[in-house]
DNA sequence: TGTAAAAACTTACACCGCTAGTTTAACGGC
DNA sequence: GCCGTTAAACTAGCGGTGTAAGTTTTTACA
């Protein structure tokens, strides 16, 4: 074919087709010849717009982290801005689940994943937060998010029953398999308010 | 060689050159003719010993789990013992943080994670808390261990300056790159703080 | 118009998990 | 003490991976 007359590929329309195969089967479907069949197009075309594999992965993550809603930052006291941020970004992984590993490793150096650590730690000093506290606050928010909309996967996909027999407790535990869903949803609210009722009585206290 | 006289292969020896590969060079370090190679031996025999992969994985996995002290649970308050719990739990990921995107992934059907999260369950439970919350406050605390020894990677590895000039707040945020493991360890501490703090106001006030 | 860059291509390398079939040693039953 | 079975190593090979290298053709610009 050589180089056509009309461009076949960009960077756009590759994170679109990745983004949609990983959404649909996961981050190990994702391989380069098969996101460049997807594309109607040879697996080493990719590296035209792209350097690695790696890249591609790391757009696919800040185009989920882009849609994440920082805006209350703007608006709102510190403490109601977090828990608006909070339910956003786990909204928005919740819906993109397959992209949570990557996500959880931190922002590395993606420019979305970047500007929304800078809303969130920016709006943090802002209201009087020390540096320290305000670094450790955001990364807390991460562990709580990215942990509940991670371990989505829970005990696995099948569930034998004599597998509790030997853990007697796990089996009153309320069928973890079927509802880890709801598992890890209550276990995020739980903590998203433990920590902001907790994070506002140290507020009030002055210990920032 | 064929059989040879003195069995070259264990699930155990496996288990423990895997573990050794996997902390010194990370997980993607392991493969299978890699790990075949430090036994002195061809790739294809280690499926006499484990079926897939993953198993040797989850072996891996499950080795670090087994050095976690729940012994807590059965001798001290329960808020006291989820904390100690808590501590041992990040000791031993943070010496193995390679393994822990496995762990992060809840407890699987490996028998040492279903132990430790029955040890902790069944202690809540019989503390007076219920069935949902124990479950809920399990999680809770999975998702801060290991998501404070998983940021280790923080911004990554080389920080390159100007970088900042586009994200003005995160310069000021202690050093991220060089002091990461100081921030996750610092959130962890709060996290831990918060929960533990928050849950035991519940626990008094008959919210189980 | 000539040249350089860009964007597709083909080919190929080294590696991956894993299957199949082979060889030989060890074990259990007669 | 032999003999069949099983176990644990082997070799060969399949279909997959990321990506490097070099080729072709088109476009953009001097």
């Amino acid at each position: 074919m050589a180089r056509p007359r009309q461009t076949l590929l960009t960077r756009q329309r590759i994170v679109e087709a990745a983004s949609a195969l990983v959404d649909a089967e996961g981050l190990e479907a994702l391989s380069t010849r098969r996101l460049a069949t997807e594309l109607g197009v040879q697996g080493p075309s990719l590296y035209n717009h792209f350097a690695t594999k790696a890249e591609i992965v790391d757009a696919v993550a800040d185009a989920v982290i882009e849609q994440v809603d920082v805006s209350a930052f703007g608006c709102s006291p510190w403490a109601e801005a977090l828990r608006h941020w909070a339910h956003s970004y786990r909204g928005v992984l919740s819906e993109h689940p397959n992209v949570v590993p990557v996500l959880a490793r931190g922002p590395g150096r993606r420019p979305a994943s970047l500007a929304m650590a800078e809303a969130v730690y920016g709006a943090l000093v802002d209201a009087g937060w020390s540096y320290a506290q305000a670094t450790h606050i955001g990364a807390l928010m991460r562990y709580l998010v990215t942990g509940s909309s991670l371990g989505s996967f829970a005990l696995g996909f099948d569930v034998d029953p004599d597998l509790y027999d030997r853990y007697p407790h796990l089996r009153h535990a309320p069928r973890l398999a079927e509802h880890h869903e709801a598992v890890d949803e209550g276990a995020f609210e739980l903590g998203l308010d433990l920590l902001i009722t907790g994070l506002t009585a140290r507020y009030e206290m002055g210990t920032r």
